[in-house]
DNA sequence: TCAGATCGTCTGTAACTCAGACTATCTTGC
DNA sequence: GCAAGATAGTCTGAGTTACAGACGATCTGA
């Protein structure tokens, strides 16, 4: 069937090209995403993920490591030495955890918010830069469903991701 | 200044949550996909990355490992070893260009072609699985944005993405 | 024809990921 | 109160991966 088959109608039919793959797509923005954030980021420790790290230890209350890590899809290990490095500059702190002395509780120190608001906004002018090829209104929508999806997407539990800490 | 103002007004004002990075959003989806991906393409050398691969070789007209390696993003070495493997199994193949005898021309076989048609419709259900928390309409949304930013964002060429070949 | 660029390959090094062990601590059941 | 198992964070090591650089073959332009 498939050898007898022109190659010609093969590819129409039942082979999309890659660009309709959403996986190339969700790829090739994030590569391009990752390779703007690094240059703008290049000066924190960790890169786009130390600006994950940091902007979580500044907004909502402290959380534990591996509670964020989950969040941030990284390996607990990973976590320690990313809040080594950003320990080390001076920008968040361990807490023990009154509540639990095994756990770290996370949070910024005035200089951690201080370079984190000026990363913000640089970070954020790279955003725009990479959502240029769309409108205005396409960008805030873009926004939404990738928040949608990223919130909800989590196989066990439905809001594991979406819940901070 | 900083050490003034009111911590959570800070976050407020300041300090957007990591959920309204974009670059967390991608992240987090990206990663939700390779992890299903990954399962589906468990039998393809080389993954999701050997999917686009003979995505690639099956669609369009031949063209060169460079090209290929570029549009996917991926090194010309990495592309070499993804390649061999694909070769090894005998889904692709290499043939010399005519046209230039440094080069090779990369193309499916029929086996190529043939799994890449179960592959597909496996990994169109995986894709609808990830986006199931989107209403049907948002999905074809956010397909076409995706496709819209990957098919524009190379900084040197603005096409260079699009083009495939 | 010659110099420089390019294609694909190979090699080695650097970086990264992740499983597993470990200590300290919490929780549960008795 | 105590023992057994689970959990938080850290550390180590093994395995994988990415990537710079060199290389031969070939193309291009002067």
């Amino acid at each position: 069937m498939w050898l007898s088959t022109p190659a010609r109608y093969d590819a129409v039919v039942t082979t999309p090209a890659v660009e309709s793959d959403l996986g190339w797509a969700l790829g090739a923005v994030f590569r391009g995403y990752v390779r703007s954030a690094e240059k703008v980021l290049a000066h924190l420790p960790g890169g786009p993920r130390g600006f994950q790290v940091l902007t979580s230890a500044t907004t909502g209350e402290p959380c534990s490591q591996q509670t964020l890590a989950r969040h941030l899809g990284v390996d607990k290990t990973v976590m320690t030495y990313l809040i080594d490095d950003l320990e080390r500059a001076g920008l968040v702190e361990r807490r023990p955890d009154p509540a639990d002395r095994r756990a770290r509780l996370l949070s910024a120190t005035a200089a951690g918010r201080a370079h984190l608001a000026e990363t913000a906004a640089a970070l954020r002018r790279v955003e725009d830069e990479i959502l240029a090829p769309l409108a205005p209104a396409e960008r805030d929508l873009l926004r939404d469903l990738l928040r949608k999806l990223a919130t909800r997407q989590e196989p066990g539990s439905p809001c594991e991701f979406a819940s901070p800490c």
